[in-house]
DNA sequence: ATAACAGTTGAATGATTATTCAACTATAAG
DNA sequence: CTTATAGTTGAATAATCATTCAACTGTTAT
């Protein structure tokens, strides 16, 4: 059937119905902004930092401490965290507080909290 | 001050506050799934996949084609689609059809594209 | 039957990334 | 001013994971 792009392997099937989605397909940049969106969350440390910073401000100690971890693995997950504008901080004499950025974050951890406790029980 | 416990290089500094968070964090299994669920959506060829399927029914020929890539590649991703839940398929002849499982794995996409554009235009 | 095509699969490769380690900065206390 | 503690940082290591490759299955058409 139609003519293949380079790296593609295999023939154009069903030109309509592929026109159509190529022209719906949002732009890439924010796609892979949605995927790295993604990626912070993806790693149980991070996503267990999030939950317990949404309960409650804490130092790198004390979450260390909880997840049994050395203040050097937490602190660079809290950069990672950090960076992608999850959480900010606050210096209070030598400790450094943690805690979620806003209230956007809190509803996305928690709606997605939700999500999967709907798949738990629906098998 | 407190004890440590094995892996942790610190103190226990504010031990109210860590008992508090530590009685309020969610159980470990689903913290885990959290993660894998946001780990499926972490990877630029998934959520494109997830993107592609939210608009139309497709084949694996058709999203190898749209997304310049080989079909064996697209199909591997496809299988982690589907173990997570996300994506069903259908076989028809000789072509197998994808489409996303249910509503609610559309309206998770749906709500963390808003979230991502919000944040775009925040600054 | 057999050729051709759609798709899958497992092992190998290559890239990415979490954790460790050791050295560092900043603040507080003796 | 010296020591101890909280936290950060960069490089190295270790683990994870996406893509490639080659061989495979299942379906359709000749």
């Amino acid at each position: 059937m139609g003519k293949n792009e380079q790296g593609c392997d295999c023939d154009l099937i069903h030109s309509e119905l592929v026109l159509e989605a190529k022209k719906k397909m949002l732009n890439e940049g924010l796609l892979l902004s949605v995927a790295d969106f993604y990626k912070v969350l993806s790693d149980s440390t991070r996503i267990k930092i999030v939950n317990l910073l949404d309960e409650s401000e804490l130092c790198v100690c004390d979450i260390a401490y909880i997840l049994n971890m050395t203040k050097s693995a937490v602190s660079h997950q809290l950069k990672n965290l950090k960076d992608m504008q999850l959480v900010k901080s606050r210096r209070q004499g030598r400790e450094i507080f943690y805690s979620l950025k806003d209230a956007h974050v809190k509803q996305v951890f928690e709606i997605s909290i939700e999500h999967i406790m709907e798949s738990y029980s629906e098998n």
